[in-house]
DNA sequence: ACAACTCGGACATCGCATGTCCGTGATGAG
DNA sequence: CTCATCACGGACATGCGATGTCCGAGTTGT
């Protein structure tokens, strides 16, 4: 089981995104984290699919987040990245061999793949209850309190 | 996120064994599963590896539980098979780019880092509170009491 | 002592994630 | 109003890991 590592340039970009209100160019994103720029920005289209971020075309373009770190969990940009589909998928092994049971009388999951699948909504319930905003409030105090204006102030002299 | 195929047939095979003292040759699982034999074999080893069945060679051989079943989790059984790595592999972007920070100061893991691993953790704990005995009694229940007295008759009949 | 049956690890093959590129469209300047 | 520049968006190669298969080593019963 491995999750896409794009995952965590995706979270990354949305706490810096986060940090400002203007626009950023996914160059701009792939420079501040030392990432592939090309692949950067197929990540954040992904999350622009999603309705996560803005993203704005010509001169001043780029891309912003569309709500307020607050309100955008840490579970929608792991699912824009990384699809929503769960890690265990039943293969309905019941119904195959032998001792195949018929499918109508299969209606309900498999008990192994409902076992899975309670752990997959308990790892998705952690993520739910983490916002961009809290990751960025963590990534800040890390720092004592200096890595957020840091990018704050490398965003707009960047951009000069 | 994606969890290997083989964890499916691996708990299914589990179940099975739970229903036997006498040893159950890879390729009779194989066959009541209606899954690829060599590829069943493949993963029973990584379960012997794991010590979670014991392997017996000669004419009568194959496969047994190491312990009651009641005793064997699923996060057992999941991590043998998709190895015990977590899913979510932090990449350190924190020291990379023009904001890098130095490695000393990266004692403690990132706190995205930090969010995933305790959702991971989450997820563990559901799957360690199931045993392979909780499996077998759900799927059991799921079909009025037959599917396990099915499975013992014919694992017995089969052998002779 | 033999033969049959078992597990165990080493070897091909395929699909998906990774990584890259150019076309399209919009914006600001002249 | 026209044009040049810049940024996004989807379509195209590539590499690695999971999937799937095979044969050899070891053990047991005859």
């Amino acid at each position: 089981m491995r999750m896409s590592n794009g995952v965590e340039w995706a979270l990354h970009s949305c706490v810096t995104l986060s940090q400002t209100q203007e626009p950023v160019p996914a160059a701009r994103l792939a420079e501040l984290h030392g990432t592939p720029p090309a692949y950067t920005a197929k990540h954040l289209q992904a999350l622009s699919r999603a309705g996560i971020v803005h993203s704005t075309a010509g001169q001043i373009g780029g891309y912003t987040l569309t709500r307020p770190a607050s309100e955008i969990s840490a579970l929608e940009v792991v699912r824009a990245i990384d699809g929503d589909e769960p890690a265990y998928r039943c293969a309905e092994i019941r119904q195959r061999g032998p001792l195949g049971i018929p499918a109508e009388q299969c209606a309900r999951p498999c008990a192994i793949a409902r076992a899975m699948a309670a752990a997959q909504d308990a790892w998705s319930l952690a993520l739910a209850h983490i916002s961009v905003a809290d990751l960025a409030a963590a990534i800040d105090a890390d720092s004592d309190g200096t890595a957020m204006a840091d990018v704050r102030r490398w965003l707009t002299t960047a951009r000069e």
